[in-house]
RNA sequence: GCGCCGGUAGCUCAACGGAUAGAGCAUCUGACUACGGAUCAGAAGGUUGGGGGUUCGAAUCCCUCCCGGCGCGCCA
């Protein structure tokens, strides 16, 4: 922010309404953008706000707003428009000069944030032994954008991968990799999820196993040799069938800090609850109530710490993580990027943490999301009924955008290019991506490679194709310094491309990627609009190297935003 | 039963308490002797699930009911 029009007009209606009505409080939005070209580009609505505050009529409040409001050299004159809105249009001499500074500004006009954070982002998150599947996907995908924003802004990221590596769960797996091990010593775990499955379905039957597995887990936790030998074969296993999905989605900067890392700090975590009185003794188990959450009989409902065997479990590890992020590290926000389905479980792990102390003055959020379906409306699923193996899942979409890269050499009778494969990668992935983050999260969304890939609409592979127009032109000639708006589409293009900090400081606020998207669609449609209207190139177009200055921006633009989207831009398809 | 999230155009979705609820897809009508037509222009399409309430103003906030999804004590 800072330079944007909409947080300029702020602080001056802000000063406006001070020079009116002093000490007059304004609640709710002071400055919105217009959505009729009739109101003008931007809009406040504090009149009407203040007029019950003031006991005057909120038109003639608009009056006087309008006359002590002083946008000169941003705005024209400001009108006012019944029942007491004022309305006001950005100075296209303003706008132009705006411009002018984002020429060749990689970061397309985005300053760094006043004072520096640490951000904890904790996604992906995928367990040991098991397949990732799409659930998996959204929160990698989610986490990753959110984390490039906010380093984009100036703060400072911690990624953390909370892989779930430790616990219950992983005694079945150990029993039975032994059992195997022991009848065939070169027994490999070939498909982790069968090996989950065929576990787990023997735990369920056969109580002296399910004994046995979970004296395993105590073996681990109390450090014996063995189990945590095998413990790290399977985590090398997880991590080489995992490598190729972060390969293929390009993340390379997430650490991995899993549940096990957590497990040094759990007798100490606990031994602090206790001091505070937290803990208590139900059922077997020592757990924390937390007001405000009940079961399913309508009876208070605890946070357990530890089981009733004496062992932790999730939320033990998921509180010592807090804590760490909090106390340790320094956090300033914490953000979870988990399915919308652990909302409770860690509603109540945050409300411990408070209750305990940790978290004061620190940002905690669930930065919840749904399911991910498939085109009978229900969970995803391969044909075999298992999770949809991730790496197939992205290797699908790059092939589908390859064979469409090649479709179309053909159909125009070129050859196919060099680096196709390069260019199905970037399509492929991006198009996955970009249909996760341009969907609002908290809703379940529909899997759809079809939609994905379309090069129309509000798809990855319309703003790569916008993008790689912008850089054909620009290859031909170099932008100006002076910038010249007249047309309206000239306009209209220029007021979006002045915005992009008001959009990324909203996905600060709500996390929501979709509104970077959807102002990144608008961009690209905007250009479009612009470059069927106005000729760009044309040797004896005057206007020619102010335009050339407006694709410059337009494809900074875009370039960034799909970066922070964790997109990638291709300088010719 | 309780909790959380959703219900907006035929479909997929926007709309940070503001003005005549907007895009895309699909449908229909146009535009290729102009910088990449993978494009653009236009048309049509709505009782914002129902009912109350708060407000100058409600898709948005509150209450209630209906529908869908997810979760709800020792797996993670």
């Amino acid at each position: 922010m800072g330079s944007t029009p909409q947080s300029l007009l702020d602080a001056r209606v802000r000063a406006a309404v001070e020079a009116i009505a002093p000490g007059a409080e304004l609640a709710g939005a002071v400055v919105t953008t217009a959505k009729d070209p009739a109101h003008g580009d931007y809009s406040t609505p504090v009149a009407l706000q203040l007029a019950k505050q003031l006991k005057q009529a909120p038109l003639d409040i608009a009056e006087r707003l309008a006359a002590a409001l002083d946008v000169t050299g941003l705005a024209g004159p400001p009108t006012v428009a019944p029942p007491g809105f004022v309305n006001l249009t950005i100075d296209p001499g303003w706008l132009a000069g705006r411009l002018g500074e984002l020429v060749g500004d990689e970061r397309a006009g985005v300053e760094r944030a006043a004072t520096k954070e640490l951000v904890v982002v904790d996604y992906s998150a995928p367990n040991m032994a098991r397949q990732m599947h799409v659930g998996h996907l959204r929160s990698t995908i989610i986490g990753d954008a959110l984390a490039h924003v906010y380093e984009h802004l100036g703060h400072q990221l911690d990624r953390v991968n909370h892989i779930g590596d430790y616990g219950a769960q992983f005694g079945v797996l150990l029993a039975q990799f032994e059992d195997r091990r022991r009848a065939d010593p070169g027994f490999q775990v070939e498909d982790p999820d069968a090996f989950y499955r065929e576990a787990n379905a023997r735990a369920k039957d056969d109580a002296e196993f399910f004994e046995r597995s979970r004296q395993r887990v105590v073996g681990l936790q109390s450090g014996e040799r063995e189990a945590r030998a095998v413990w790290l074969e399977f985590l090398d296993s997880t991590r080489r069938t995992n490598q190729p999905i972060y390969d293929l989605l390009g993340i390379h900067d997430l650490e991995e800090r899993g549940e096990s890392f957590y497990e040094p700090m759990l007798a100490d975590v606990v031994a602090e609850l206790e001091q505070k009185g937290l803990l208590v003794e139900d059922q077997g188990a020592r757990v924390v109530f937390v007001p405000g959450f009940t079961n399913r009989d309508g009876e208070p409902l605890p946070l357990i710490v530890v089981n009733q065997h004496g062992g932790y479990v999730y939320g033990t590890t998921d509180l010592a993580a807090i804590r760490h992020r909090a106390r340790d590290l320094g956090a300033d926000r914490i953000l979870y990027v988990v399915d919308a389905g652990q909302s409770q479980h860690l509603e109540m792990v945050f409300a411990v943490a408070r209750m305990a102390g940790w978290t004061d003055g620190v940002h905690v959020e669930h930065i919840g999301f749904g399911l991910v379906l498939g085109d009978d409306g229900k969970r995803l699923r391969a044909r075999t009924g298992d999770n949809p193996k991730l790496a197939e899942l992205l290797q699908e979409a790059v092939d589908r955008a390859r064979a469409f890269v090649i479709a179309r050499a053909a159909e125009r009778q070129e050859p196919v290019p060099d680096d196709v494969d390069q260019i199905a990668h970037t399509i492929g992935i991006g198009a996955v991506k970009y249909a996760d983050l341009s969907q609002n999260r908290f809703s379940n969304y529909v899997f759809s490679y079809e939609k994905m890939l379309s090069l129309r609409g509000n798809t990855a592979p319309y703003l790569q194709y916008a993008y790689a127009r912008m850089r054909s032109i620009l290859r031909e000639a170099s932008p100006g310094e002076r910038i010249v708006l007249s047309e309206p589409e000239e306009l209209d293009l220029a007021k979006r491309l002045v915005a992009l900090p008001d959009v990324l400081h909203r996905v600060t606020t709500d996390h929501e990627p979709n509104h970077l998207c959807s102002h990144l669609f608008e961009v690209a449609q905007s250009f479009s609009r612009f470059y069927e209207a106005c000729p760009v190139l044309r040797a004896d177009e005057p206007a020619r190297s102010s335009r050339l200055a407006l694709c410059a921006v337009s494809a900074n633009t875009l370039r960034s935003g799909l970066a922070l989207l964790g997109i990638d831009v291709l300088e010719r398809i």
